[in-house]
DNA sequence: CTGAAAGCGCTAACAA
DNA sequence: TTGTTAGCGCTTTCAG
């Protein structure tokens, strides 16, 4: 079905039809309704393939979870509940605004190149770049520089400034601080980190935050107890098996998915959390909340991350430029039984 | 960028060109050479939509997941770690085979016609749909019946034959019937069943599954050890201190996430897992390797569910059909510490 | 308020 | 082996 059939049925011309469509004020109320009728009656929906050569905007947002692979590893970030959840989100609300998404995730520098070409193509009008490394020079080149882009998780200042640029990021460092201080409040004075992957910007604040609360408390930095991990549960359980051989009370993981595995190795220690040990983590997953003890954490709003992104796309859409080029998304504190009082 | 400016810098026709980018065999090789040179030396992509219109088909797939809001509840099964993974391995296997996955998250009627209008527009040429319930006239009737689709998780029974369809399940009924049966084999005889949304294929069948075993062992079936959760970590924690209350040594959950949250429950009846009770739960999501105790679970191969979607469209897009209607995917036991002899 | 006609960038049949 | 040309289905001036 086209739109000349659909003129055809209607009595009137395609132009009209397209009219219709597109919202165009020059057409006469009462022919609206006729063509507007006879499109419901036959599911008639313009060929879109056709409307964007013709010049309309695509409505297709790419959505990029960047997972270059960290060393032999195949185990995958973008597997995380995290980004699971965030990339649903995103999708959800796009929805709710008339966009599509095309999801990718690029493992590859191959896979850079063709997200790349999907804005070149026209199948996207805009992207959402995820995970990707603080630093990434190739990235920066080859898309952000050149296209209408959101990122998160990224820092700002390493951008030319830019108005087709929109950098989104959780406070990260706030969300640090307040758990690393909330630990201390509680008397703590021996606080393990691990941190998140430290190429990342959400790693680095994190870990800034703790290191802040700890010298506003005067407490000692003691990188003794304090190991690099990933994000992934596999290196939560590894390295607080490590920090656990040292004298602590409380441990700060940078994710929930550490901390749930951390918990599990000390409990193999024959240690109790939040008796002898306090755990907090960080993101706020659904699964948290069922554990024994239930995980103490920094709720992440993923859905307010979400939300900007949408809502920015959508003035971006009208505008042609982003009204902002830095939002930050505030974190909460949610404690539950994993932490306590020393 | 235009095939036409590539044409006049290599001194061709557009023709020509278009000829070395849809791999025409009847094109000198030395051309070829050349005309390729140019091409990548521009950065040149031919504009998707023009190739959509001049007639080369879609190479986009759309991912559905119908996730139609169980009565009041906000939550939502597409949040859950599964269906998040599932997505995640389609769209990693799609984009090595080329494709490209446009991704919908399907709410409500509107959206389900949305996505109808999705094929009708020629965004994608294919849709793959998880998560609808088992009975679902409607998504038959608009899309399954109409487009050539790939349905994971539903009866294949109740769709008409058709070389446009394909169906994909995991062997549900198997996985729920080795899981009973292993709770058996350890001498449990009075073993609960919290299953999971029985309007779902998957709910069903672990269900049969637990049943079967149960009869094969002439164990007595009793109702007052069973019921109906929804997949979700809260109906598992709330059922599962009901089933508490009756003389149980076991509980097998439909799925993990049940699965770990009744464990919370038990733990907090003053029992303990698996000296108490033993829980087995289904999916394998990682993070049950990492609770306390780790958690016994039957392992659905989800990278084996994408990798049959993604081969069966590679096929159709170049045979415009399916080799097969139906595809069943093989669960495996995962024994960890949540279980114990009696 | 409506119609005619040109053009978006590509592919494919036909000619050469 | 290559070029010419006619669409694909839509939007959008420009006339009327």
């Amino acid at each position: 079905m086209t739109s000349g059939e659909i003129a055809k049925l209607c009595g009137v011309s395609r132009a009209t039809v397209s009219r219709v469509i597109n919202n165009d004020k020059n057409v006469k109320a009462e022919t609206r309704e006729m063509i507007l009728s006879i499109i419901k009656e036959n599911n008639y929906v313009p060929i879109a393939p056709a409307r964007r050569l013709a010049g309309i905007a695509s409505n297709v947002i790419g959505l990029f979870v960047i997972d270059i692979n960290i060393s032999e590893s195949t185990t995958r970030v973008s597997k995380s509940t995290y980004f699971s959840q965030l990339v649903n989100f995103i999708i959800d609300q796009a929805n709710n605004f008339g966009f599509q998404v095309l999801v990718s995730i690029v493992t590859s520098v191959k896979q850079l190149n063709e997200a790349r070409d999907l804005f070149i193509s026209r199948m996207i009008f805009s992207g959402i770049f995820i995970g990707a490394f603080n630093e990434n020079s190739q990235l920066d080149d080859m898309i952000i520089s050149q296209y209408p882009t959101i990122i998160i998780d990224r820092q700002f200042k390493s951008m030319v400034e830019n108005s087709n640029r929109l950098v989104i990021n959780l406070d990260n460092f706030e969300g640090g601080y307040e758990a690393t201080q909330f630990l201390i409040k509680l008397g703590h004075t021996r606080i393990g980190h691990i941190s998140g992957d430290l190429r990342k910007l959400s790693g680095i604040e994190r870990y800034e935050g703790y290191k802040k609360a700890l010298n506003d408390a005067n407490l000692c930095f003691d990188t003794n107890i304090i190991r690099e991990g990933n994000f992934l549960e596999d290196s939560g359980y590894l390295l607080a098996h490590e920090i656990l051989q040292e004298n602590i009370t409380a441990i700060f993981c940078a994710n929930d998915g550490m901390a749930i595995s951390a918990i599990k190795a000390i409990k193999e220690r024959g240690l109790k959390v939040p008796d002898d040990i306090s755990v907090i983590g960080f993101d706020n997953i659904v699964i948290g909340n069922y554990i024994m003890p239930s995980l103490t954490t920094v709720d992440a709003p993923l859905q307010d991350i979400a939300r900007e992104c949408i809502e920015a796309l959508n003035y971006f859409c009208k505008n042609k430029h982003f009204i902002k080029n830095e939002i930050k998304i505030k974190t909460n504190l949610v404690i539950r039984e994993s932490t306590k009082e020393l």
